[in-house]
DNA sequence: ACATACATACCAACTGTATGGTATGTATTT
DNA sequence: AAATACATACCATACAGTTGGTATGTATGT
C-alpha cells in the first residue's frame, strides 16, 4: 500500500524492511556475499518490491549506509553521555558507551559501514564514499567535545580534535576486526579499554577546576 | 616434481603464483568478490591448475592467510627494529615501521587477513580461524618486548602485554578500515601517530637507566 | 635397458546452479 | 487517470566446481 498520510519522504513498508534486513544480513555475511534474494527473504518481500525501491544492489548499499548514519546518529544524539558537563568526562562516557554497546553476538554490534568499507573500496565507490561520510560524520560529533577537553587540559599539547576523533573511530573499527578474527567480543572491550586509557593519559585535566 | 626444464619463465609453480595473486586481488576486491577466474587470470593459469592445487575456494583462502603469516612474519623478523636494544624504544620503532609501511596504493599496504576476517567470520570459519591465528601470532611477537618495557617503566601499572599487543594490532587494523572508508592513506598514518603517543604516555621510562 | 605402473602438474571444455536484473502484471491510493 | 507499491515469471550471465585429457617425471621389477 502506498503511503496513507504521506508527507514525509518515508516510502512504503517493503523499503524499510529491506533496509533493516540489509543492516542485519550484511553485517553477518558482508556486502558481496549478501545476495538480493537473501535480502528479499529476510525482509519477506519479493524481488519485484526490491527493484521497485532500489534500482540496483549498489543503490541499496548506499541507502543502507545512509540509514545506518541516521539511526546511529539518533542513538548517540539521545545518549546519556551528551549530558555529562565536563568535556573530558563526556568523552570518557562516550567511550564507555561504545564499550557497553559491545554486547551479544558479534555481528549484532559491529559497524555496518566499517564492514562494508573494506570490500566496496574499489568496486562500489558510491558505497565507499557513503561509508566514509558516515564514519567522518560521526567523528565530527566528537570534535567540539575533544577541542574543549584539550583546552581544559593543563598540558599545552597541540592535539588536532579531528585527528583524535578519527583515531577513536579507527580504534573502534579495529577492535571489531580483531574481535571477529579472534571470534571473541572480549577482545573488543579490552582494546577499547586501552583507547580509554589513552584519552585519560592524554587529556586528564591537571587542575581540578579549569574554567579558562 | 616435473617441470624441471622451464621453458617459459615463471612457469612451473602455479600454486605460488595463485597465492601471490590471491594476496593482491583479495586485498583489492575482498574475498567474496574475488572469483576463482579472477585468480586464474591474475596468476596466468587455468582453472584446472587451480583446482589441482586447491580443493576449493575456501582452501585457497586458508592457504593465502597462512602464506601471509609466513611472509609478514619473515618481514618483521628481519626488520631493523628488532635490533633496538631498549624494549621501549624497540616498541616505538615497531610502530614507526608500521607507519613507514603505509606507502603507495591503499590495497597494497593493507592487511590481507584483516580484510578477510570481516566477511569470512560466519561463512568460512576455517579462514576466519587462520586469520585469527595470523593476527594473534603476530601480536605474540610483541609480547616479550612489551613485558620488558612495562618492567622497565617506572610506574607500577599492571598492563597485560597480551592485551596491549592486541590493541596495537586493532589500532593498525582500524587505521586501515578508516583509511579505506575515507580513501586517504594519511588517515592511517595519523591514527598510528596516536597509537605511538599512547605507548609513549603509557610506557616511557621515568628513570633514564633502568637495567634491572 | 627398458617396460610397466604410478604420480605430479597442468590444461581446455563443460555443467548445474545462483545471481543481479528485467518484463509485465495487478491492486490500491490519490 | 495516474502514480505507487508491490507480485510473478523469466533471462543472460557468471560462478564454483567437474571431467577427461596430456605431458612429464619417478620408482620398481625383470
Amino acid at each position: 500500500m502506498p503511503r496513507k498520510t504521506n508527507i514525509s519522504p518515508e516510502k512504503g513498508d517493503a523499503r524499510t524492511r529491506l533496509l533493516d534486513a540489509a543492516r542485519d544480513v550484511i553485517r553477518r555475511k558482508g556486502f558481496d556475499a549478501t545476495t538480493v534474494d537473501d535480502l528479499c527473504e529476510a525482509a519477506g518481500v519479493t524481488k519485484g518490491a526490491y527493484f521497485h525501491h532500489f534500482k540496483s544492489k549498489e543503490a541499496l548499499g548506499v541507502a543502507a549506509a545512509e540509514t545506518w548514519s541516521e539511526q546511529t546518529g539518533a542513538l548517540f544524539a539521545a545518549a546519556a553521555y551528551q549530558k555529562v558537563e565536563r568535556p573530558f568526562d563526556r568523552l570518557l562516557a562516550y567511550v564507555d558507551l561504545r564499550i557497553a554497546l559491545i554486547d551479544g553476538d558479534l555481528p549484532d554490534f559491529t559497524c555496518l559501514v566499517g564492514t562494508m568499507a573494506q570490500v566496496v573500496y574499489e568496486q562500489y565507490p558510491a558505497i565507499r564514499d557513503t561509508c566514509g561520510e558516515s564514519i567522518g560524520g560521526h567523528a565530527k560529533t566528537l570534535e567540539a567535545m575533544i577541542a574543549e577537553a584539550v583546552r581544559e587540559d593543563g598540558s599545552g599539547e597541540n592535539i588536532s580534535p579531528q585527528s583524535l576523533a578519527l583515531h577513536i573511530q579507527a580504534s573502534i573499527q579495529g577492535a571489531f576486526v580483531v574481535a571477529k578474527a579472534m571470534n571473541d567480543a572480549d577482545q573488543a572491550r579490552d582494546s577499547l579499554a586501552h583507547l580509554r586509557r589513552y584519552l585519560e593519559l592524554l587529556l586528564k585535566p591537571t587542575k581540578e577546576t579549569s574554567n579558562v
